[in-house]
DNA sequence: GAGCTATATAACCGCAAGGCAATGTTTTGG
DNA sequence: CCAAAACATTGCCTTGCGGTTATATAGCTC
């Protein structure tokens, strides 16, 4: 489940906001610019996923990270993990060939 | 995109397959068990996404693993990794949280 | 307690994703 | 050559997801 639930781009967002420190609602929304039941769906997702946490303090939620299901992504990804020789320069590389190929898309979708 | 490519599961049970030894169209069709284009529907995913290369043989296509893009993932799990202290131990703890959700949710399917 | 604040939930919409059956393409074998 | 083998592509259907607006809920404030 952790998988498709970080296979959004906001959610990751979102978690790398909490890496920081805990969040109201509130800020989350307007750091991501979408609207709070927006949010809401996606830390609902998030807190299923048992991704993050909530302390409710009056009417406000402080959503924090917990990042124990991110052992199985680790896990998984384990297995993988010699067989990029130098790690960054494979990041690099792909990163470019990322770029390269966004540029080849778009011109297919030209057609 | 890779993170949208690794949430399908039958795509991560590929790479699995993948990282043993590289394998036809027709045993992973096999092993999967589901149809013959849905799995070429599938590798197109992870060729466009730079996680399988091709071989072609006569009719027959050899596919096989390229990690390089999980560099990506790796780059961006890297900051969350020191915050499980002992890592297999979250993962236990992760899954044995998983499975408790399930029976949970199952519970709450039923209304 | 009336209204405001902060968040959650509900209802609806559009689209993309995954599945299958049918068909196209290439290469091999006889 | 012709039939079969091995994949890829196409077309179609259904489902689920992410987004928004509208509405409910809960707590604070004055």
């Amino acid at each position: 489940m952790t998988f498709e639930v970080l296979a959004e781009p906001v959610r990751r967002r979102i978690l790398d906001l909490l890496r920081e420190r805990p969040r109201l609602v509130g800020e989350l929304t307007a750091e991501l610019g979408l609207s709070q039941p927006g949010t809401s769906k996606h830390l609902r997702v998030l807190r299923e996923a048992g991704l993050v946490r909530v302390r409710a303090q009056a009417q406000r939620r402080w959503y924090e990270l917990d990042p124990a299901p991110l052992a199985e992504v680790d896990a998984w990804l384990a297995p993988y993990r010699w067989m990029w020789a130098d790690r960054f320069d494979a990041l690099e590389r792909h990163l470019d060939a990322d770029a390269a190929q966004e540029a080849a898309q778009e011109t297919e979708e030209e057609r």
